[in-house]
DNA sequence: ATTTATAGTTAACGGATGTTCTATAGAACA
DNA sequence: TGTTCTATAGAACATCCGTTAACTATAAAT
């Protein structure tokens, strides 16, 4: 029989002990901690761990083990967004070059996405979207986006970015404002480009 | 002749282990990454660090120093707010039973205060300040406002909760809307009062 | 039924590590 | 001048800890 319970039990025990103490158990913490009877039984599950990539440890060095999952995310900041301006979209351009700021953001605000990056608003033209001059928009960069889905649309004839929702229509697109005392706008199939996806706005202010 | 600058290095050598490694350096991992010549010398300025409270060590346990600065600060999410309703204003009352909900926050979000607390909108009343149904705002418990600060107002006339930005004009208080294309209301001092100042929104969609 | 993989036990090695003791030197201070 | 505080140096100690080896037990696979 496998036991990945037991496992299961040391990773809470390692993820109770950073939470708590500060820094990870040894071996032996584990064995007392989870009612263990040898320091090998805890090496081979630890063993098995680090294999399955949920645990990293430095070999040699005391209480070394890190959980893999990660709690705070570096979202980088990738540049402005304004209307008449595409936005600047994650290619291999950008990639390339470290960006010059970056946000610290917890997982609890992006759902453990590494595709995410955050953009600057300049300007008021997405008022109409709640979204406010000096704004951050973290934005998701996906190919497609579902009904309902808040997105950044390229709209080519106008030769503007907009932020609005979108819902695919026979024969034609709604273009929502989040604010619903706004009506929407249609717009052809054709004419638009889905540049990514609104995953959060961030505000801050009086500093 | 007091030699704090030593202890600054050391400070930043464990910040930089902590950061590049994930867990504490050893008094002998200090020795060897300042430039000092005994772990007697490293005891020494880490038992001074720890009278200073800047870090933290458990007696005995290899790598347990912890660096007192927080870089993730949870942030209790008090209640919501409406239109037509006073916010909940963390008092004595509201400490006592921990927050159902807490939103885990970098000191990126907010500048390192404790006295920060998150409430959700209900409702669309605060479209003018850009805030939609949903939003989180964080919210600092201070007595006063400065003029331009963003702050939630209770109006007593109107029995209402509004967020705006106030300014303090000869005889009367101007509270001015975050969406620039609407207009200001003039409101007389004694019918206001300050709950909170407003240090940012977040905006979580397509979850 | 046999083999194989996983899990557990016991014991021990050797090195890493926090701590302490003693001694020295310079500066501040009264 | 003597005292005290801080910083530094070297050495030594006792313990903690990661690792390993040899062996047994059990469940799954063939």
């Amino acid at each position: 029989m496998r036991k990945p319970e037991i496992r299961e039990k040391i990773l809470e025990f390692i993820r109770h002990s950073l939470d708590e103490r500060g820094y990870a158990p040894t071996v032996r913490d584990i064995l007392k901690g989870c009612n263990l009877s040898s320091t090998s039984v805890v090496q081979h599950h630890l063993n098995t761990l680090e294999k399955e990539g949920r645990i990293h440890r430095d070999p040699q060095v005391v209480r070394s083990i890190q959980l893999i999952k990660k709690d705070v995310v570096e979202v980088p900041l990738l540049g402005t967004i304004a209307a008449g301006k595409p936005i600047p979209v994650p290619g291999s351009d950008t990639w390339t070059t470290p960006p010059d700021e970056t946000l610290k953001l917890t997982t609890d605000m992006i759902g453990n996405k590494s595709n995410t990056y955050a953009l600057k608003i300049k300007g008021t033209s997405m008022l109409d979207a709640l979204i406010d001059d000096g704004d951050i928009v973290l934005m998701e960069a996906v190919p497609t986006a579902e009904n309902g889905q808040m997105v950044a649309v390229w709209l080519k004839d106008e030769q503007e970015v907009t932020l609005k929702k979108i819902y695919r229509e026979p024969g034609r697109i709604r273009l929502q404002p989040a604010n619903k005392q706004m009506k929407p706008i249609y717009v052809k199939p054709q004419n638009i480009e889905v540049q990514g996806k609104v995953v959060a706005v961030l505000r801050r202010l009086g500093r």
